[in-house]
RNA sequence: GGGCCUGUAGCUCAGUCAGGUAGAGCGUCGGACUUUUAAUCCGAUGGUCGCGGGUUCGAACCCCGUCGGGCCCGCCA
């Protein structure tokens, strides 16, 4: 069964219906990891539907977290937010100045502008989650009765995280933070609490007092959580790894969630994603793809294939590179197939059956809009990256695909997909070994495994490309010629030619490819090549 | 120190929860189309399931141990 399956069954013996939970703090970039969060929520959410329940996907916008530390995207000017809530300042402008301009006359929050591109990446990718603004939440009170059975009984929350995470917490730890003088969660210490009222006083040395029902400060991560899941209704959340750790924040939020006199939800822990060669995905150091950025490279089916077809617990390596190539035709050739037919056939093993039954989920999981099964192209990625670089005009591609594949009006996806190709070609991910490039030298290991016969094959190519157009139709009439000048079989003639221009035995598809060379250039090629042979035939 | 994940074909991984002849895709090799858009099609190749014990009629799967790899346990989402 398929993992989104067994996920959904379990909501089953849970209820008729649903809230499926993610969250993510907006405190940078965000990345292809953050869209395994979403996208396993958005596929529990597909399942559970499939199974007859309601269910409902929601997106939590940690917003009231603070700023941790002056990113190196941010200017130095951030110093002085450190501590406060990622709702309440200013977004960097585009040299990392905060843009105060657009803080006071729309509200534009330092959580809003990171926020913004990837909803826009998750409505190319078919997610459309409630959001539910935590910042807001706060101050319009919904944390209020959480907070209140917290602070009123600080002793209960201490003995629970204590016990179950095994840490120690300070002397002075009270479960609600205060925002500060200057508007900071940083170094204040809590003095006394009448409710709704928290005293404090701050590093500045100034006292104050905190209404925990007006959101003037939040409940620290591991409260924050649970009471989340309270008020919300949250029946099903996954998180990444780190929350699930034994003693981790799940651990703790389950028995405080309890405390606070709800259920907590059904977890699924997920593996993070990495990037290939490059280790953890990390918005701090700028090793990150974003997914606006992925997906001007992958269409978003192959983008969810990739998550639905892995295991949560299973860690993905994001590859721009040869990679992408793999896993889009993988795709490609699992969607030509017709797996309700092959799962009809009773002789399969169980092991066969729940491979290709898994494979057919992951496969509708794919698609963008639900229930709509994206449909194959019957063009690999390779191919289309081949002729996206020979022609550069989008028509000439239509052109060749009727010719070769009985394509004869591209499909919106084809079309789409020749789009991302050209900007994933364009892009410093495209893997070299699948870039066309023609030799500027001759290759001395290519000519070497040429057998002595075909040497002469290389005059009589020389000889018959002086004499032809350089066109497309003239180039092939040329290696023909070069055949029969050469007594040998076109074959032979095609291999000595790999061996010249890419110094390669095999390659693509050559005449269109030297019609856009310079003549002049591969001609000096072709007697370069030659001369190297004959050199290495005369004793020196 | 505590815990989680992981080890299966050259590669990427299914299969482990419900024990029943070891599975895919890629790669490689061969063939076909009789010659080329790295194409497509067909066929073949390939694994003492990390290692050692135990339970069982039967173990990749359950139990115990062990080795290797990755990772988490800070107001951090």
């Amino acid at each position: 069964m398929h993992w989104s399956d067994v996920m959904a069954q379990r909501l089953v013996e849970r209820g008729q219906n649903h809230i499926v939970a993610t969250g993510i703090t907006p405190s940078g970039e965000f990345h292809i990891g953050h869209l395994r969060e979403i996208l396993t929520g958005d596929m529990i959410v597909r399942a559970a539907r499939k199974a007859g329940l309601d269910a409902e996907l929601v997106f939590v916008v940690d917003n009231a977290d603070p700023l941790r530390k002056v990113y190196p995207f941010l200017s130095e000017e951030y110093q002085a937010f450190i501590g406060h809530q990622l709702g309440s300042i200013p977004a960097p402008d585009a040299n990392g100045h905060p843009d105060w301009n657009r803080f006071e006359t729309e509200g534009w929050s330092y959580g809003d502008h990171f926020l913004a591109p990837f909803l826009e990446a998750l409505a190319q990718i078919g997610v459309q989650p409630k959001l539910l603004p935590n910042l807001a939440a706060y101050q319009s009170g919904k944390f209020a009765p959480a907070s209140k059975r917290a602070c009123d009984d600080p002793g209960a929350i201490r003995e629970i995280i204590e016990r179950v995470s095994g840490r120690e917490l300070p002397e002075d730890w009270f479960p609600w933070q205060p925002l500060d003088s200057k508007g900071s969660l940083d170094g204040v210490i809590v003095t006394g609490y009448e409710y709704p009222m928290v005293h404090w006083h701050d590093s500045h040395g100034v006292e104050g007092v905190s209404d925990i029902t007006k959101g003037e400060g939040k409940l620290p991560w591991r409260l924050d959580w649970p009471a989340k899941w309270g008020f919300n209704g949250i029946t099903c959340e996954p998180f990444g790894k780190d929350h699930g750790a034994a003693g981790g924040s799940y651990d703790t939020g389950k028995e405080i969630a309890r405390f606070f006199g709800h259920e907590p939800p059904a977890p699924l822990t997920y593996e993070w994603i990495s990037l290939r060669g490059q280790g953890a995905m990390s918005s701090s150091t700028g090793n990150t793809i974003g997914p606006i950025e992925a997906l001007e490279l992958v269409p978003p089916e192959i983008l969810r294939f990739l998550i639905a077809n892995s295991k949560p617990n299973k860690a993905i390596e994001f590859d721009t590179g040869m990679g992408l190539v793999n896993l889009a035709d993988d795709f490609e050739r699992w969607s030509s197939r017709d797996l309700q037919e092959e799962l009809s056939d009773s002789s399969l093993s169980r092991r066969q059956r729940v491979q290709l039954e898994d494979t057919a989920t992951a496969l509708a999981l794919a698609s963008p809009t639900p229930g709509h099964v994206v449909s194959a192209t019957s063009v690999s990625f390779r191919h289309l990256a081949l002729l996206a670089q020979i022609k550069t005009e989008d028509e000439d591609v239509w052109t060749s695909l009727a010719t070769s594949h009985d394509i004869h009006e591209p499909t919106v996806e084809l079309q789409d997909r020749l789009r991302r190709m050209r900007s994933w070609i364009a892009s410093p991910h495209f893997p070299e070994e699948m870039r066309i490039s023609v030799r500027q030298t001759p290759s001395e290991e290519a000519l070497a495994g040429l057998e002595a016969e075909l040497h002469q094959v290389i005059s009589c190519l020389h000889e018959a490309l002086s004499e032809h157009p350089w066109t497309n139709d003239g180039i092939t009439s040329a290696f023909k010629a070069t055949a029969e000048s050469s007594s040998t079989g076109m074959r032979q003639v095609y291999r000595v030619c790999y061996a010249v221009f890419m110094g390669e035995e095999r390659g693509p598809r050559l005449a269109p490819i030297l019609a856009n060379c310079d003549r002049t250039e591969m001609l000096e090629l072709i007697l370069d090549c030659s001369n190297v042979i004959e050199r290495r035939h005369s004793p020196a």
